[in-house]
DNA sequence: CCTACCGATCGGTAGG
DNA sequence: CCTACCGATCGGTAGG
């Protein structure tokens, strides 16, 4: 008789994100996700408060992971231009890490409550921080041209950020992580252009 | 008595657009919808066919605009350079001009029931390659350095649908879609980095 | 454009 | 973990 593998608590989350990730967390129903789970609806309620509940463990979890690395990479005394590129790579991997979890992170946030909604975008306010501090020192070093900081950050996390859609639609060519943020930094970092 | 300068029926239209854009299509009612232009929710249904007919109207019109648009540049008998940048302007123009439906028409399209949600990916894929044809060609011509198309032009594209973001949150700086537009060229041609 | 109403579904609780 | 159930809300229709 085999012991299950993860908890019926991770068995719920797990197929929580799933679900958020196809139809949203409005489209949800509790009740579908007991029957993915293979359990009755009220049965839910045993692991879990409740469905914002899952939502905000599912957000919060991605936002530390981002986190975490970005506040290792901060610290190491290399040039900004390397800075920029381990973050880059770092980024794109939490994301492939955490297929299901980024597509709700970046999509179902909006649906968290008060005061959960506000501490989210606090944090990834200082995540964008961080990015423009790299940026910032860049152009100070003369290692980035005089770019528009605030715009360029956009840039660079919107572009990051859009990568959970390459990554969970493998068309095609199925390319990895790594080969993403490499090209990825390639463009941002030398641009499209030939000439000069 | 003042006529009123738009139908009922745009009214409906852009009150849903508004909603759709702040709460999500799954998250709006067709009763707050009411409530917003000031009918009974059952009066709705003189002027509108159903709540999934207003979400494919908002998708399909954006989705034309764009399009009317890309076909135009795509015949100019100029660079691929000069090219690409006026389909990143145009782009980021028809953003400004609808940004609530812009919001609708990039998080809310998954809720567009078969057969629109196919003929909505099948639009996005031609619109995409147009873009693709232009990196192509520029890298025929020498225009363009030897980079991977299609991650080119998803970054390029992912920048550029992040910005209605930035043109409904004009945090601080009133920042307009020509110099948004011309910002966001430039680190995308011209990259991060200055050595090379 | 409204009153009145339909059947379906929602998140969640009581109690065991 | 289940049975039984709560009040609330959903999109939409009938009929005028």
């Amino acid at each position: 008789m085999a012991e299950p593998l993860i908890s019926r608590k991770e068995q719920i989350r797990n197929a929580a994100r799933n679900m958020f990730k196809e139809r949203g967390y409005a489209a949800s129903s509790m009740r579908d996700l007991a029957k993915e789970v293979g359990i009755e609806p009220a049965s839910l309620y045993n692991h879990i408060a409740s469905k914002q509940d899952i939502l905000k463990e599912v957000c919060f979890e991605m936002a530390q992971e981002f986190f975490d690395n970005i506040e290792l990479i901060r610290v190491l005394p290399i040039s900004a231009a390397a800075r920029l590129k381990k973050a880059i790579d770092s980024h794109v991997q939490v994301i492939s890490a955490n297929v299901d979890a980024s597509s709700v992170f970046f999509n179902e946030w909006r649906h968290l409550e008060e005061p959960a909604l506000s501490e989210f975008k606090r944090m990834r306010q200082r995540y964008e921080h961080e990015f423009r501090e790299i940026l910032k020192e860049g152009i100070n070093m003369g290692e980035f041209r005089m770019i528009d900081i605030k715009l360029s950050t956009f840039t660079i996390l919107s572009s990051l950020n859009a990568t959970y859609d390459l990554l969970q639609n493998p068309q095609s060519s199925n390319i990895d992580s790594e080969e993403i943020a490499e090209k990825i930094s390639l463009i941002l970092l030398k641009g499209i252009s030939k000439n000069q």
